[in-house]
DNA sequence: TTTTTTGCAAAACCTTTGCAGTTGG
DNA sequence: CCAACTGCAAAGGTTTTGCAAAAAA
């Protein structure tokens, strides 16, 4: 299982649904309901969630649509850049609000808790690899995977 | 299409099927020849594969094999500490012998290519992550995603 | 002989896709 | 009006699992 905690908001993501939107139509795309309906409910989870939760309208939060079409438009709004996909360690994927660059997440393998990232160590560790290995990485996407700091503890008490 | 690049051993590489299964017997577990030749089929491909490239004999150069039996055993072995699993960026899983603790991959997101990473640099990206966040990260099992030094002078160009 | 492991097949799981009908602009 | 989008259902790719038979120790 996977837990999240201490999720907050970053000064890059869009303030509300409807500043997503506009940048979904500003691409040239249709503001639909069912896909308005998936940026309502990922602002309204407020961490990342699967598109199985969204569909099933985060267990009465929301309402509930197909599957397909929250897929599909997950993808839509990752492309836009307004979602973020996270690909979980294990199991399915998860979906966030983008909020920047920077956005990093870290899962700790022991006691599966993830947490965001703070952006400027998100930063330092990128230019950590650049300079290593002349990649331009992100950690938006596939999170760091670990041992956190309690569970080392936990570990050698 | 993943591409696999520079592929080269380690000192903490298991130096052959033998030694390898030295160690899963050690574990107590039995060295079957669907076992065997799991190890034989990581070893002969040099590089990351998947569970099916393996169980379909890597095209010819080892014997074929139960799908199921190849996903168990790699389990297996992985648990016993001779395998690694590469959650490669997507698509199937990727698998190969385990060399150290500094194990990782770099996968560039424009161009496809997966390549190992030099165990010293990775060294020093887990000590980075460790100061920035408290955690023992690990990249042997997910690689670290990004834009290949190439990429980026190709799309500055 | 006893316990582990196999091979096969079925199922599970997550995601994508075809299509006819609907809707946003 | 008409291209974009939806809902549904079916298929796709990957991995796991149940079980009786086979094999390792």
């Amino acid at each position: 299982m996977i837990h999240l905690l201490a999720w907050r908001e970053d000064a890059h993501m869009p303030a509300s649904v409807d500043v997503a939107l506009a940048t979904v139509r500003a691409r040239g795309l249709r503001v639909s309901a069912a896909r308005r309906l998936v940026l309502e409910a990922l602002f309204a989870a407020g961490e990342p969630v699967t598109a199985d939760q969204i569909a099933a309208g985060l267990g009465g939060r929301t309402p509930r649509s197909d599957l397909g079409s929250v897929y599909r438009n997950l993808e839509t709004l990752e492309r836009v850049g307004v979602v973020r996909h996270v690909r979980a360690a294990q199991g399915a994927g998860l979906y966030t609000i983008a909020r920047g660059e920077n956005d990093g997440f870290l899962t700790c393998e022991r006691c599966g808790e993830m947490r965001p990232a703070d952006p400027r160590a998100v930063a330092v560790i990128r230019g950590a690899v650049r300079k290593a290995f002349g990649y331009d990485a992100s950690f938006a996407s596939y999170p760091i995977v670990g041992v956190c700091a309690r569970c080392s503890e936990e570990r050698s008490a």
